[in-house]
RNA sequence: GGGCCCGUAGGGUAGCUUGGUAUCCUUGUAGCUUCGGGAGCUAUAGACUUGAGUUCAAAUCUCAGCGGGCCCA
């Protein structure tokens, strides 16, 4: 079986790389940094992500909108922190044509700047509110540090979700509801995750708080998938994002956003890939099934004619499959889908026809199962269903066994992966810790994180468990 | 932010130390025979990252840019 040269388990970095340019996933050779080429399946595969993603916004009733990329320089400045956070990353425009602007203007590193002066516009009355945008497009960052594909880039393709409220607690529902949303969308992908609160220190610029969606690479590292933040009303006032309520008397929005990016289609390639390349997640693969017809000279047309038979009935459920009619030999085009992550491979050969039976190979586990044509598209249905299972499962495992909760830095230096240490609160503290244990602060767990043991630098009482670890 | 390494056909490489004709594999194209795990034969196409310097002569030596990779903060 030939597989990558760099192996996964050895060194997962090079196995990354050797296997986005083998799939065909991105052209790193564009002669600008951190700016890559989507390749077609590369693009297939995000869109379809994109999708899904599109699907929960409808479900949840966002709208979908386009904003401009060019931001003017006065609307960016309008809130303090968040030029803070983003002026040293932006790209600017200071020409045009032969004229130099009077005022610059900036690639949108994020929307938030390009959005408020219009959503000031359009929100006069609570009857407004809620209002639930989002768009799915480009964003710039100049990154200084090693960019890697869909990991770190300069150009970033980007979903953002950006609502309006009438006060805090409508947009606490809000952060709510993406939060379910995050649920669906990740186990669609088969991807397990953590929700961390991220401390003051390290949260959005300008945001009220952070909650950051983290998945565990193999390569122990986390990667940041996505961020809700709740904004309270620190835009909408520097904005003027106001509304007339039906007392009469004018209020200030709160805000939420979400967003997430290309990341995604990164982790789906680091988390479920293996030495022969790709596997997708049937909820994302553009291909779920690829029949392979194994042709003998004479007996090209009823191998053919029960390929289209098995693709049409495919199709009538509402599975993907895809006849690969080239020339090419049969162990060619297995190696091709293979690396391209296909859930399930069909041979149809002249020995099946005459038995009445398919051959069915998994892309997880390898299993190759001769089944009956009757029973063909249940089972390839089930096989799906499991596969995807099987990913999640597998995927949880890596997770599970690599997150751990200590009490002292000694027991958390021996550790792989994830933390957790108790707090007391101190940035400090986390700081120290950050420093000897060469890793990040992710935030504290949302969920179950009391915590009265002592804080392992100062010794004082732990008020919540904090999350380290190493990350991209 | 600091340091190290690298750049040769579409992809992967040899050559660089010690300057002189660029190697092999793969891929592409055309044709015939093939097809249950990367088929065979024949013909053919394709490269020294950019700029400056040293030199009779630079892929090779020096410097800079652009791009890539790694390590430390």
């Amino acid at each position: 079986m030939p597989e990558t040269k760099v192996k996964k388990t050895e060194d997962f970095n090079e196995w990354y790389n050797e296997i986005v340019e083998l799939a065909d996933l991105c052209d790193k050779r564009y002669p600008i940094k951190g700016m890559n080429v989507w390749r077609p399946y590369g693009w297939k595969l995000m869109t379809h992500v994109d999708q899904l993603i599109r699907e929960e916004m409808i479900r949840t009733d966002h709208q979908e909108v386009n904003f401009p990329l060019l931001i003017p320089e006065s609307s960016f400045k309008k809130e303090e922190e968040h030029i803070e956070g983003f002026g040293s990353e932006v790209y600017w425009i200071s020409h045009a044509g032969l004229n130099k602007l009077e005022e610059r203007w900036l690639l949108r590193p994020t929307s938030e700047t390009a959005m408020y002066p219009i959503f000031s516009i359009w929100i006069r009355s609570h009857a407004d509110l809620p209002l639930k945008t989002f768009q799915i497009v480009n964003t710039f960052r100049y990154e200084t540090k090693q960019t890697r594909a869909f990991i770190r880039v300069r150009e970033i393709h980007f979903f953002e979700a950006h609502t309006c409220h009438v006060d805090f607690n409508d947009a606490e529902k809000q952060i709510q509801e993406d939060k379910d949303i995050a649920y669906r969308l990740f186990e669609k992908l088969s991807l397990p995750y953590i929700l961390s609160k991220r401390p003051e220190w390290d949260k959005f610029a300008g945001a009220f708080y952070t909650i950051s969606i983290d998945v565990l690479m193999p390569s122990f590292r986390t990667l940041q998938l996505g961020s809700i933040h709740q904004y309270k009303d620190n835009f909408s006032k520097p904005y003027e994002i106001s509304f007339e309520g039906e007392d009469g008397k004018h209020n200030y929005c709160h805000q939420t956003t979400y967003g997430m990016s290309e990341r995604i289609l990164g982790a789906l390639v680091g988390i479920h890939g293996d030495n022969k390349g790709l596997v997708m997640p049937p909820e994302v693969a553009p291909v779920q099934v690829v029949l392979i017809p194994i042709i003998f000279r004479g007996e090209e047309k009823v191998v053919l004619e029960a390929c289209d038979d098995l693709n049409i009935k495919l199709s009538k459920e509402g599975i993907k499959s895809h006849i690969d009619k080239r020339d090419i030999t049969p162990g060619n085009k297995f190696y091709d889908w293979e690396l391209k992550g296909v859930p399930l491979r069909v041979e149809i050969g002249p020995k099946d026809i005459k038995n009445n039976q398919v051959v069915l190979v998994r892309r997880d586990t390898a299993e190759k199962q001769s089944i009956s044509n009757d029973s063909a598209v249940n089972i390839i249905k089930e096989e799906l269903n499991k596969l995807s299972k099987n990913l999640y499962e597998t995927a949880n495992r890596l997770l599970n066994e690599n997150i751990n909760r200590v009490n002292t830095i000694d027991e958390a230096k021996n550790l792989k992966g994830i933390v957790e240490l108790p707090w007391c609160g101190i940035k400090d503290c986390a700081l120290e810790i950050e420093n000897i244990l060469d890793g990040n602060t992710l935030g504290e767990p949302i969920e179950d994180n009391a915590c009265n043991n002592s804080c392992p630098v100062c010794g004082k009482p732990g008020t919540t468990w904090m999350r380290y670890a190493k990350s991209y």
